[in-house]
RNA sequence: UGGGCUGUGGCCAAGUGGUUAAGGCACCGGACUUUGACUCCGGGAUCGAUGGUUCGACUCCAUCCAGCCCAGCCA
């Protein structure tokens, strides 16, 4: 199940070597938005391989942009972190050390490794270079310490306009990695934090602020995604300049992509602001608030994840192999009878008022889980495609005019005549049943030709079903725009019917023969309504 | 074209000098079946390319090709 990788190698050699005891990580969010099925890779494994190498897992909000950070955010992705079923050791926030930063930042300074630049923003990044040609320094470079120390202090204390100045570290302005050419480190920003609430008038870039978080909370392993590789010299830079005890270090991991499914921020905006989907927790949506709600165990996210590895590589998984790991995680369910598009069955020699009250049991793979009774009288729903009048060919094991089936649980019936509207839909079927055919009789006699599920005509629930397709459509084709991939037919709801039992919100079934269903936050007195977690697999061809 | 990284069957992914090149997903056969489900059997790669080192290379070296990332006072 899980596979080896390159990171766990490393944490095992440093472990056997003695270079660490304990393995510490943490997952670091910026509190700006909605996790996805994607975070759940950093998320999973660096709890993963953190627990399950004697040390432990930090929660650090990475909130040193106030402008674009909210709490909103933060508490969400709480709330899916829990779900998922990971336990932190300590909630932290980056701007619990804002002081400690500003601290090391003096330290840089001291040091003549750190200046404050009067540049504007386009100067500096005229004077940055570009990937053939190297920087220039700036003007302000050569600053005295007693001069950027005063300079510095001026900018925490508000004397200057945003933006007029920074605080760069003073590295190689010539360096072939642009990350190195003296990078800001510190920004004046008036703005409201949701922490610090106005305390702070100038804040930490992530290149600086990132690796003393690491280093104050003793992280041994920090995870990052592979567009970090080029900033790792300036995060070891940082450690050891601002003469941080602990060294944490970084390794990078390629991000987890899953085919053909909408994550972007700004993407899944337009398709909130647009309707075409309810929200971020939208079924349709990977966002694991989405997945979630449309009743996917969070312990299918922890076996996908783990399965899929943390690799160096940058690929596209597709979806099927995240079906497979929510299939598996639902084989519990209770199995029950649904019918998403009823067709119904007249069963012309059954006893009028007669109910039979059928043994079923709740899941044959497990007996322990018990029976129940089902209802079966004169009327009964079947599935409007368990039906055809005509035999199309000997794979066909369903109803069919003049054939046999068996309705699971129950008996035998035989359709002897169709009955039409006028536009010549089907609109009841006229059936006979043979007494002896009932199941657990031991009936060996024949054999019918397939067996269908039904839902008693009376005794039931109406309920809704939402089938969900992909949301995007020729999700690769560059030239069409966003707007116009939109699938119109993402969602499909059914009304059909269901066993007449106890349904309460995100309760999960196997619905014989038609797939795996949760119970929607939508539902209320009047409507019951299911979401479509997976279908089930199916060989079936038509 | 400066720098960093990646390239194993349709997809994911082990393997790091000597293995018949794991495993999973998908797919195709077949068995079983009161879910065309589940389960169970069986099926496919010579490892981006080309050279080299070696008794022996997916694993080492060189060159080439392809893809990804970097020029925010974002993270």
């Amino acid at each position: 199940m899980e596979t080896s990788n390159f990171i766990k190698t490393i944490i095992e050699e440093d472990l056997k070597n003695g270079k660490h005891k304990e393995i510490i990580t943490r997952f670091p969010p910026e509190p700006n938005g909605f996790l996805h099925l994607g975070h759940a890779r950093s998320i999973i494994q660096n709890y993963h391989l953190a627990v399950s190498n004697n040390g432990y897992f930090n929660l650090r909000f990475d909130d040193t942009n106030p402008v674009k950070e909210d709490t909103v955010f933060v508490e969400g992705m709480i709330e899916d972190i829990k779900w998922l079923g990971v336990k932190w050791k300590n909630l932290l926030f980056a701007s619990d050390y804002f002081d400690e930063m500003y601290n090391r930042a003096i330290v840089l300074i001291k040091k003549g490794k750190a200046f404050v630049d009067d540049l504007s923003a386009e100067e500096i990044r005229e004077y940055r270079g570009d990937l053939k040609n190297p920087g220039k320094e700036s003007p302000y470079r050569n600053r005295t310490p007693e001069e950027n120390l005063e300079l510095f202090e001026n900018m925490k204390n508000g004397l200057y306009e945003d933006g007029s100045r920074v605080l760069r570290a003073k590295i190689d302005m010539a360096s072939p990695n642009m990350n190195l050419r003296d990078p800001v480190i510190y920004r004046i920003q008036r703005a409201y934090h949701h922490n610090t609430q106005d305390k702070w008038l100038i804040y930490p870039m992530y290149d600086y602020a990132h690796p003393i978080e690491d280093a104050i909370e003793g992280i041994t392993h920090s995870l990052c995604s592979l567009e970090f590789e080029d900033h790792r010299p300036l995060y070891d830079w940082v450690v050891k300049e601002c003469e941080m005890e602990n060294v944490p270090r970084q390794i990078e991991f390629g991000k987890l992509i899953m085919a053909k499914q909408v994550t972007g921020k700004r993407y899944i905006k337009q398709l909130v602001d647009s309707k075409a989907v309810i929200g971020w927790d939208d079924p349709r949506l990977i966002t694991i608030s989405g997945l979630r709600r449309k009743g996917v165990p969070s312990q299918a996210i922890t076996n996908f994840i783990l399965a899929t590895g943390l690799p160096k590589t940058q690929g596209e998984t597709e979806y099927e192999m995240f079906d497979k790991y929510v299939r598996e995680s639902l084989v519990e369910a209770k199995r029950i009878n649904a019918v998403v598009d009823p067709l119904l069955v007249e069963i012309t020699n059954y006893e009028d008022s007669k109910v039979e009250y059928l043994d079923v049991e709740n899941n044959r793979d497990f007996p322990e889980m018990g029976t129940r009774k089902v209802p079966f009288s004169k009327y009964v729903y079947i599935e409007r495609e368990d039906f055809i009048e005509e035999k199309p060919n000997k794979k066909w094991k369903r109803l069919y005019l003049n054939g046999e089936v068996r309705l699971m649980h129950a008996y035998f019936i035989k359709a002897n005549e169709i009955i039409k509207d006028e536009t010549g839909k089907i609109t009841k079927i006229l059936a006979t049943y043979d007494e002896l055919t009932k199941s657990g009789s031991g009936f060996t006699e024949r054999k019918p030709n397939g067996n269908i599920h039904f839902v008693d005509g009376t005794i039931n629930k109406p309920a809704t079903f939402r089938i969900f397709d992909d949301l995007v459509l020729d999700f690769e084709n560059k030239d069409i725009p966003f707007s116009e991939k939109i699938n119109k037919n993402s969602l499909v709801e059914k009304h059909g019917f269901v066993e007449a039992l106890e349904y309460n919100v995100l309760d999960r079934f196997q619905f014989a023969r038609n797939g795996y269903f949760a119970v929607d936050q939508d539902t209320n007195e009047e409507k019951l309504v299911f979401n479509e977690i997976v279908s089930l697999k199916s060989k079936f061809k038509r």
